[in-house]
DNA sequence: CCGTATCCACGCAGATACTG
DNA sequence: CAGTATCTGCGTGGATACGG
């Protein structure tokens, strides 16, 4: 981030650098739940690349949203999870995912599978 | 955006898709209080270009978010505003921006000059 | 299982000049 | 004043192969 750029940045900027990176708010949402390991989140988005994923976790670690849990065993074993932090991000990010949903159609205007897709799972926000 | 991504968006994505934009937030932000011509939002946001700026503007005129008014004059005269549904995104962001705000010193660790240009000004929230 | 390294294509965004 | 056109560099992200 250019210097020119932080000196004009409100809030909502700051709030959308951590959560707005390509994957992020889905990982994060995958990890709303409950702590998971890689390979999970992996299959729970199976579009995204293990260097993406990896990437997108790095930047949620170093930006204090999650915790990186490695068990030192053979074979490999990490786990991540929210942190407080992370947690404090999830009523603004509800709003957020309200917004989204009711207003789906809209932001989609010919509702193709989006909303069928969307609406086979449980709940989202 | 690509099918694959579609699939798997949640209401979240949804709302950062039409306000993630490199100048969005900012450009929402200064239009939220009232209607603003081009060359207000220009002064305003001085990095900006005025290619980003258009760039940006319709964009958001595209998700229904502002509408542009044209005066048949010369010179030109163009105003921008949020549309109703505009500002039905403005309670969400407010909690964004709340956040982004208690937590902008542990974004941005060793609270630079960013903190000191932010609170120069009144309101952001 | 988890992560890194390399290569590469594409789109974003800046600078600049130009039009109505 | 408001917007478009062109050129260009750079970052982002995909594919693939490799390593601990």
């Amino acid at each position: 981030m250019t210097e020119s750029k932080k000196k004009y940045r409100i809030g909502v900027e700051a709030a959308l650098d951590v959560i707005s990176g390509k994957w992020k708010s889905i990982v994060f949402y995958h990890l709303a739940t409950e702590k998971k390991r890689t390979n999970e989140l992996k299959n729970l988005i199976p579009q995204i690349t293990q260097k993406m994923l990896t990437k997108q976790l790095r930047e949620l670690e170093r930006d204090g949203i999650i915790n990186r849990i490695i068990y030192k065993q053979i074979p490999p074993k990490v786990e991540y999870e929210l942190t407080e932090y992370g947690r404090s991000l999830k009523t603004a990010l509800n709003y957020f995912c309200e917004w989204g949903e009711t207003h789906l159609d809209k932001v989609y205007g010919d509702k193709n599978s989006v909303l069928d897709n969307f609406l086979d799972n449980e709940k989202h926000c």
